[in-house]
DNA sequence: GATGAATGAGGATTCATTCAT
DNA sequence: GATGAATGAATCCTCATTCAT
């Protein structure tokens, strides 16, 4: 039976797909995503997302590069907002933890393309990732030229350090869980937010 | 046909098939694990394996408590070598960092059970978990008790902020590779020894 | 997207669709020839082959059509250049050979249409396989006329002989390539030569 | 559900699983042929095929292998039962023919390999090719030590020359079925005997 | 006539798990 | 206890063909 054409535009109908597979990572988890459930999920006959995407690989690989993006924007949209260069800088790792909590499924996809050492990152993702260092690197700059921030700080090494500490909180915190919070009698945002004044500290 | 190794104890048993599995891993990856290559390693037949384990997930999460062990035991031989509590605390992230360079296999074990919400942490891996925390909750006592350490810090956060920001580090060291030697100029060893710094001069 | 090809008759259309199926059946086999495919190299839509092949099975006949009147051409060209019966006759599998040789990919359809039995001979098919014959018949007579053929030879019988042997030759050729001239220490040409003088010994 | 285990052995199995295969190429034709129709012909799992073959090419060439092996039986059987060498040659196309006429799926799979350049010839292959060549090599030698066939002959040359023009006269007897005896008004096996007869004739 | 998005059956292969022996 | 043959659902992907626009 043929589906009637839809009015989407390829565009559109990519972006259908997408969400589709999205849903699905979020309800089963990444390694339970296979075409034939998107396929399923998205009304559409397997051979139709074939059109769309090279490989399922391939939807993963726009998956991340769109989780990139959000974070990006995230980022610089979080930054924007303040004036002060401190307070830039502790919106940083705070638009992290949000985006975290708002895309539960970006954060599986980008621990698999860094955990699958099989799976090659590509331009794309290699570009979205250099952008989102760029953010962090130009407020430290910025922070520095004001006298705000330490003069013998390295920025990219600190950016590094700021991406990979913080990263590895949110995980810990997505995988203890309540353990957590019960151990620490902490809310999660507390502990997590402690995490930022030392990282501040550190800075000044 | 006979096995030469009929005399061997259960538990010796179900020790070869986990060593069997884990150079499976080494060699192949956590993905390309399967029930008939361990069965082909290991020269049991499939059956035999299923006689010891539950099922393919369960000899994962045998290694992956073995993991920890061996973590743990990183972590008592490290810090026993030291007399100075500060010393002691610096060896800690050491030993995490010596453990994963030695022990690749766990790493990628441990990413697959943080990340594969799937999977339900069992008692096991808690307990092995929590004594990992432990030795490190009490390294900082005795610092504290010593006037080393700041009277105010909360061993119990800062040892879980300390196992999540140094796996972060880790991961990130992993995951970037040379992209971060190169733009940093900078060993792995060199930037993983300044994280510690860092950790030092926040207990102080 | 306005082609410019609008202009092209039916026909010539046609024809461009099968030169492309053509190369892409040199380039990569039959076994990989697909409509997609043919689509892509002739830069027209799915749907437009469809308007003028039935089936991809059809272009695959129209293809063998075309390759036996190649044939048929190169068996008049060849022969048309000799004056004497015996050289002419010597010419038919030397023109079979050379066009062989020239047109692999022909080979490759006439042994598809020859091996497929699921595949049923068209009339058009029929048609260009009789020509062929019908020059073979007519050299042999002219032969016979001249007294230079032996009178009781049943020239149809012959010809369907010379094609069917000249035909397997070719076969193993193609087929046993280097394993034959280095077990006979002759070249192709030379092995195919002594087959031809075989037939002309056999005419007399 | 389970098949009960049967008595057969696993070179039964195997076997039972070709003859499947078999018929299923007689009925349908090589191109047709799958592993799933070979597992439902077969009533066994997909799965329990691929116990047996490392795939449908594996498949495909252990049927081929056979093939020659039955067809160097035939050999050695047709010129065993004939004292004169003369006989015997006279026998070896004609153990060709009936092999052709029994074995119709063999006939596919040698074309099979014969054409598909991609497909390589393993060992197996090439043995079983290779005695069929000495079967006819050691006849001719024998009836050139006898003075009854010219000694200037080069028997290796007209082994293959014999195999090669054979193979193309009940090719061309398949392909052209009802329209050659029709044409003719001959039957096939006549018109092979005069190729025969042909053959015969260039020996003294 | 021309387009190309959509279809979905089909195909090769893998692998966790079972169970008769 | 030990075996390993058997299972079959699941997975990725292809491609001839159709048909609404």
């Amino acid at each position: 039976m043929r589906r009637a054409r839809t009015e989407l535009s390829k565009e559109n109908r990519k972006q259908f797909i997408l969400d589709c597979a999205e849903k699905l990572i979020l309800k089963e988890g990444l390694s339970k995503l296979s075409i034939e459930r998107v396929s399923k999920r998205s009304k559409l006959a397997v051979g139709t997302i074939y059109l769309y995407f090279d490989s399922k690989e391939d939807i993963i690989a726009h998956l991340t590069i769109k989780s990139r993006d959000v974070l990006l924007k995230k980022f610089v949209e979080y930054t924007s907002n303040k004036e002060n260069v401190l307070e830039k800088i502790t919106e940083i790792p705070m638009a992290f933890y949000h985006f975290y909590k708002e895309n539960p499924v970006y954060n599986q996809l980008v621990s698999f393309y860094e955990t699958n050492s099989g799976l090659q990152e590509n331009n794309a993702l290699k570009e979205a990732s250099y952008k989102i260092t760029e953010v962090v690197v130009n407020v430290l700059k910025e922070g520095k030229k004001q006298k705000i921030i330490r003069a013998d700080l390295n920025e990219i090494e600190f950016s590094f350090w700021l991406w990979g500490t913080t990263n590895g909180i949110i995980q810990l915190i997505e995988v203890k869980g309540n353990a957590l919070t019960e151990t620490l009698k902490q809310t999660e945002i507390e502990f997590f937010k402690n995490h930022v004044s030392t990282i501040i500290k550190l800075l000044k």
